[in-house]
DNA sequence: CTGTTAGCGCCTTCAA
DNA sequence: TTGAAGGCGCTAACAG
C-alpha cells in the first residue's frame, strides 16, 4: 500500500505540497530547516515515493530495459552486471529480460518493456534476429536504444568487442607458432560476433600457409558440453589439426575434456586457444591462451552511451564503440611444438 | 512518446472507451468482430499500452523485484534466469538489482524497487545482512517477499538448496573413501548456505575418525582466483590433507590450478570435491565430484512461491522450500587412494 | 518561498 | 453492451 502521499506528508510537516515535492528533488531554494522537517515527516509516516505516478506525469520512468539472450555464460553475466552498475549510478533501475535466443520471446519482451515506458533499451539480439523487422520495432517506438555485443547492419548505436581485431590478434599469434593447420569451433552461426572473430582470424592466418580445416559449428547455447561435442565431431572426422580455436573460453573447457578423454594433452599434443578471458581461464591446466574482450568495459560503455542518448536525443550519426581486445598468451599454445620440424 | 491512448483507439474503431479497455483484457463479453476491429485500430495507430497509468490506477504493477549479490557465478546466474522464466510465464517483468554484497547498496536497491511498486520481491541477501534491520525494511513495506538461497532466521518464506543435506551427502562419500583428513575451503563466512554446508559435512564425517583441519575462509566474491589463493594458504601452512572440499565448483577450478602449480595431481595425490555441479564440472580434468544443488529448480520454486503469495496474500505460516541435492561421484575423489594402507 | 490548478492514461463504477 | 465521470499520486506552471 503506497498509501501515504505527498499530500499527507506536507500536511504533517505543515508545508505546502509543492515544497514537499521540491524537497524530494533536494531543491536548493528550500532552506535546510524545512527540508529536515519534511524528511522527518516522511520517515515518521513511512512515506514511499510513487514512481508510477511520477512517470505518468513526467514521461520519464528512470528505468532502462535490457534484453539479453541468456547469462549463464559468464561473459554475458559480466555485461549485464556492469550495465546495471552504470544504470544504478545514474539513478536508473534495470528491467531485465532473457530472450533465450527465441525470436518470439524477444519480441514480446521488448514490447513489454515499451509498455513500461523504459527511457532506453539495450538489446543483445538473439542469434536469428531479422534486421528489418527488429529495426521497425525499435525505431517505431522512438525509444533510444543501443545494441550490445552483437549487431545487425550498421544503422544503429552499437557497443561491443572489436571482434575482427580479436580474431586477428589470435591469428597472428597462431601463425607465429609454426602451426600448419587450425580448426575453428565456431560458436553460434549468424551472430556478428562469431562471424567477425572467424573473419579476422582467417584473414590473419591466410598469409602464413596455415590450413583452416572446416569449422565445427556450435549451437547457440554455448557451454562446455557443446565444446566437448564439437571436439568429438572434429576428431571423429579423422582430422587432428595443430591448433583448435574455440569461439569462447567456456567452450574451451569442453575441448580440454574431450582431448583428455582421447589421450591428447592440450597445450602439448595440440594447441588450444579461445576468446574472452573469463576469470577461470588462467587457472585451466594448462592455462588457456585467449583474447580478453573486457565485458565489463563493454557494459559500462554501453550504459554511458545509452544515457547520453537519453539525455541528448537521437543523433545524426550512430556510434559504433569497439572495445580493444588484448591477447593473453599462455601455456595452451606456447608449450606446443610443431610436429613437422 | 506513448502518445496514442485508448481514447484515440476507441474513437478510431468507433467503439466506447470501456469497450476498448475490455478488449485489452480479452473480455468474453465482447464479440469477436468488435475485438478484431479494435485490435486493427491499435495496430494501425501504433498504440502502446501504458502500464504506468494502469499501475497507478489498479495498484498492481505486474513487476517483480530481484535483488541478488552478483551473478558472474554461474550458480546465481541460473537462479536469476529461472526466476525470470517463471515471472515471464505469469506476465510479470523482472526488475533486477545487484547488491554486490554491499549493505548500503542493497538497501537502496530495495527501496527503489518499492518506489516502483513491485508486486513482490525476491532477495538473495548480502553476506553481512543484519536480520532485524532487513526484517523491518521488508515487512514494513507490506510487499510479499521470498528469500532466495540464503536466509537469516526462520520467520520468512525461503527457497534454497538443502545445504545441510548436501554437506551430509558429501561427508558420507568422503568417509567411504578411507580419508583421514579433510580441509574445507569455506566460501563466504556468515552466509547460511556456507554454514549449513560445513555443518552437515562436519557432522557427517565426525563419526568416521576424519580430522577436519582448520578451514580456509574465502571472501564473499568467490571465483577461481580465490580458490587458488585459499589453496596456496592451506599448503603454505604445511598441511596436506587427504581431501579438499571447496565451497563451490567455481572455487574448485582454482584449487585444481594451485595443486598443479605445486606438482600435485588432483584426484590422484589429493581428492577434491565441491558443491553445485555447474555445467563445466563434469568436464574438468579429472571430472569433479560435487553435490548438485539445482539452481534452476530453486529459481522456479521461488518464483512460484512468490506468485502464490501475491495471489493469496500473507499466510499464517511461512514456507521453507528445500530442494533436495544429489551427489555426483566422479574421478576427483574415486581415483584417489589412501596413502596409509 | 507558498498555494492553486490542471492534467498524465488508465481502471472502475454506475447509470443508461 | 455503452457513455460519463472520478480519481490513482505526482509534476509543472504560474500567480501570489
Amino acid at each position: 500500500m503506497g498509501r501515504i502521499t505527498l499530500k499527507d506528508v506536507s500536511e504533517h510537516a505543515g508545508v505546502s505540497r509543492s515544497t514537499a515535492s521540491l524537497v524530494l528533488n533536494d531543491d536548493p531554494s528550500i532552506p535546510e530547516v524545512t527540508k529536515k522537517r519534511v524528511r522527518a515527516s516522511m520517515l515518521e509516516l513511512g512515506y514511499v515515493y510513487n514512481r508510477q505516478a511520477a512517470t505518468l506525469r513526467s514521461q520519464k520512468s528512470m528505468a532502462l530495459g535490457l534484453v539479453v539472450t541468456e547469462i549463464r555464460n559468464e561473459y554475458f553475466a559480466e555485461l549485464a552486471m556492469s550495465l546495471e552498475g552504470a544504470a544504478y549510478e545514474a539513478g536508473y533501475t534495470l528491467l531485465l529480460c532473457y530472450s533465450r535466443d527465441d525470436l518470439r520471446r524477444q519480441e514480446t519482451q521488448i514490447e513489454r518493456l515499451f509498455e513500461r515506458g523504459v527511457d532506453g533499451l539495450v538489446l543483445l539480439p538473439a542469434a536469428e534476429t531479422e534486421p528489418a523487422k527488429m529495426d521497425l520495432l525499435l525505431r517505431g517506438s522512438q525509444v533510444p536504444f543501443v545494441l550490445l555485443a552483437r549487431h545487425f547492419g550498421l544503422e544503429h548505436d552499437y557497443v561491443g568487442a572489436d571482434n575482427i581485431r580479436a580474431g586477428e590478434l589470435l591469428g597472428a599469434h597462431i601463425s607465429s607458432l609454426g602451426a600448419r593447420s587450425v580448426s575453428i569451433l565456431g560458436g553460434p552461426a549468424s551472430t556478428s560476433a562469431g562471424l567477425e572473430r572467424i573473419d579476422g582470424f582467417t584473414r590473419s592466418v591466410s598469409g602464413a600457409g596455415i590450413e583452416v580445416v572446416p569449422e565445427q559449428r556450435i549451437t547457440s547455447h554455448t557451454n562446455a558440453s557443446d565444446g566437448a561435442r564439437a571436439t568429438a565431431r572434429l576428431l571423429d572426422g579423422g582430422t587432428l589439426p595443430d591448433v583448435i580455436v574455440a569461439y569462447s573460453d567456456v567452450i574451451a573447457v569442453g575441448v580440454y575434456a574431450e582431448l583428455h578423454a582421447r589421450g591428447l594433452r592440450p597445450g602439448t599434443d595440440i594447441a588450444v586457444a579461445a576468446f574472452d578471458d573469463i576469470p577461470g581461464s588462467e587457472h585451466q591446466v594448462p592455462p588457456l591462451t585467449t583474447v580478453a574482450t573486457f565485458p565489463s568495459a563493454i557494459g559500462l560503455a554501453c550504459g554511458e552511451l545509452l544515457l547520453r542518448r537519453i539525455a541528448e536525443g537521437v543523433p545524426e550519426s550512430y556510434s559504433h564503440t569497439l572495445i580493444e581486445p588484448q591477447l593473453r598468451i599462455r601455456a595452451s599454445t606456447v608449450s606446443w611444438r610443431p610436429r613437422h620440424g
